[in-house]
DNA sequence: ACTAAATCTTAAGCTTTTCTTAACTGGTTT
DNA sequence: AAACCAGTTAAGAAAAGCTTAAGATTTAGT
């Protein structure tokens, strides 16, 4: 049976969703943070993730970008379409707002369920290859330490090397909310990515397309 | 870009949802009963399908179940729990209720289309052709680089291929300020483009239309 | 809880790419 | 012929990108 995550600090929904998983036979964990999820993304495997958005110490959008391998459920009292969109287009899957009937949330799960391949993303690219330990890189044999935040951006350009990745899609994984000066952050870590990997390849690996974003190349 | 068929019998909701496809870039067909429907999906492949449930002839559910391998957005009135479960257990993978918002509709779209990979159709017109990541062009073989500016007169004009486009049109692509100056400037950017194009080909694919504005030929 | 180390952000100066402006040419319409 | 529109070119302005270094913040170890 799935293993699904609750991501929800509110106690009365967070345990309403608790019951309905558990009377449906699914397995689960549950947190109240967003920062005690992605914690737990960190260390393993889910194949749904059930997540509100008003969260403390994370909010669930920066979640939504950093997940990428699951599929994502929101569950939210934001009720404007414009959150909608945001939720959506950032990665998530459904959107449901609360109140949320029981049976509704329950289809959806199996919607999701339904629809998720049993895809291990490999996170390799030519000779580098990523230790899913969030901060080691390989190039051939040499090993690299990357932060947390290099590796964030990496993984993402990594999984989505066909496409040309959007500046403020790789913004999402690092800065908490101002977004405005954090380009320049984002250009930085790019910096320093490249400067990491010329020390043992004369490959370029990161194209920047120009006024849109990033690429593997 | 994506191919969509719309199933609605309401005259209304049916022209809605084919202007907001329209103007978001997308191809479609669109059909007034599940019979015609059906018709049309042994024919053709589509990447998603927009369906109402309440139809003449067939109904949404019968569709439903008979369509396997293409993603199912459902639109309908019917907004109790019972009718989205029996539906997204069925098979569809959304259901909006009427009356439904156009930017939530787009992003539920777009998530479709984005889990149900191959989507990388390219938009294209005689032996040109506009890759998705915004700046190439491939005349056969050949690789060009656009600019944004440049890829967004293009896209614009490949989309509507068949009619002619007003140079107002093409100049909301470009700057927002100065609505007289950037007349100069849209002709700079045609003219760039021509030049690029025919390095490859002595094709000379932009017609202008005098006084009115462009058209692919 | 304190300190040191690691990481992230901000700012500045410099480079590259793209866009706009302007000037000139030539064709079209009335 | 005069007014208007289209096409090309070149130059400078504007925007976006790169790198470095310093200050701020976070994390980890004691």
């Amino acid at each position: 049976m799935a293993n699904i995550l609750i991501v929800e600090d509110d106690l009365d929904i967070h345990n309403v969703l608790e019951e309905i998983l558990k009377k449906a036979g699914f397995t689960y964990s549950h947190v109240y943070s967003g920062s005690e999820a992605m914690l737990l993304l960190e260390k393993n495997k889910y194949d749904l993730i059930l997540l509100d958005l008003m969260l403390p110490a994370l909010s669930g959008e920066k979640i939504i970008s950093q997940v990428s391998d699951t599929p994502i459920i929101v569950i939210s009292a934001k009720i404007s379409p414009s959150d909608k969109v945001n939720a959506l287009s950032l990665g998530a899957n459904d959107y449901l707002t609360k109140p949320f009937n029981k049976d509704e949330l329950l289809a959806r799960i199996n919607v999701q369920l339904r629809n998720s391949k049993p895809l291990n993303k490999d996170l390799s690219y030519k000779d580098l290859k990523l230790l899913n330990d969030n901060r080691t890189l390989l190039i051939g044999e040499n090993k690299i330490n990357l932060t947390k935040t290099e590796y964030a951006i990496l993984k993402h350009l990594i999984i989505n090397q066909k496409e040309v990745v959007p500046k403020n899609k790789l913004l999402d994984l690092i800065s908490n909310d101002t977004l405005d000066g954090d380009e320049n952050s984002l250009k930085v870590h790019i910096s320093n990515i490249r400067k990491k990997l010329k020390k043992y390849s004369k490959n370029n690996y990161i194209e920047s397309i120009w006024g849109i974003g990033f690429k593997m190349s």
